[in-house]
DNA sequence: GCCTAATGTTGCATTATGCAACATTGAGTG
DNA sequence: CACTCAATGTTGCATAATGCAACATTAGGC
């Protein structure tokens, strides 16, 4: 590594995801409203995963099943976020049938406060690329993409 | 938000990087050779900042002075950290007089297993970049580098 | 030298997590 | 349909990580 101009540029990208590691992990410790870093990254997964079931969110976050079953009551108590009935699934026009696993969903209030979060930390993402154009947002979030969708 | 193009393309960017921090928590969870991945931020601190002392990793971290005491020692116990003697610094050629708090350094052990760790988080990096030119590699570093820097 | 603030440590309690065991449920097969 | 097995989710328990509070030590300023 460091050998050439694009180990050089491995180098730097790393170095740069660490960054926003770091700062993502800092920041999770500290806001806590509306919704902790935790509950918003299960909302928003439960939101944006069709059929999200709790061994999904085990395997996303590489976490153990027992610890995805007791966050997911704490947002049921919470009521963030409930099971779906069967009877709902099976009816859903945008579901299959049910299948294994009970299939999570978003309460009302959940989505409300989900997207309460999101504005929250999308304004800091915005105040971020103040200065930027909308063209080099647009590039930056492909470029971003790119890297995300690789495997 | 959502309302414009410049809205959709930091909404974008909030997604991604979600994305990004969430595959990194998971990550985190299950790699801990050599270095986990607390291992790896602290010792990654210290060798990248001047100077580094326990109450600046609490600040970075936003964790609390006592968790930052403990990790140290942990490190310490690992023979990958060690402070530095109040008379190598004020004699170091590139260090002031150390002032207040101790001053952390790496190990010669510290150095080379920061460097191995690096050295395969970078592999990992690299396979996600595969496919990207020399020139879009160097752009996106440099556009993370651009995010980053704003405070 | 004295005082105060900054820094780091330690005890304790709390929180989050993983492992293991188990119960329940769904899928597949005959 | 019955049976078997695997997948899924829950619960008990132990462990690891963390924060708060109190305190000791050290450095800086007057």
């Amino acid at each position: 590594m460091n050998n050439t101009p694009r180990d050089g540029g491995i180098e730097a990208v790393f170095s740069q995801l660490r960054e926003i590691s770091r700062r993502s992990n800092a920041r999770s410790r500290i806001i806590d409203h509306p919704l902790t870093f935790v509950e918003h990254s299960l909302l928003r997964f439960i939101a944006t995963t069709e059929g999200a079931r709790a061994t999904d969110i085990a395997t996303a976050f590489s976490l153990n099943r027992s610890t995805v079953s007791r966050q997911i009551n704490t947002l049921i108590r919470l009521e963030l976020v409930q099971y779906q009935d069967s009877e709902n699934s099976a009816e859903s026009p945008t579901h299959g049938p049910s299948g294994r696993g009970k299939i999570l969903a978003l309460t009302e209030r959940g989505h409300s406060q989900l997207a309460s979060s999101t504005a929250a930390h999308q304004n800091v993402v915005q105040e971020r690329l103040t200065g930027w154009t909308d063209a080099e947002i647009t590039s930056f979030a492909a470029a971003l993409a790119r890297y995300n969708a690789a495997e």
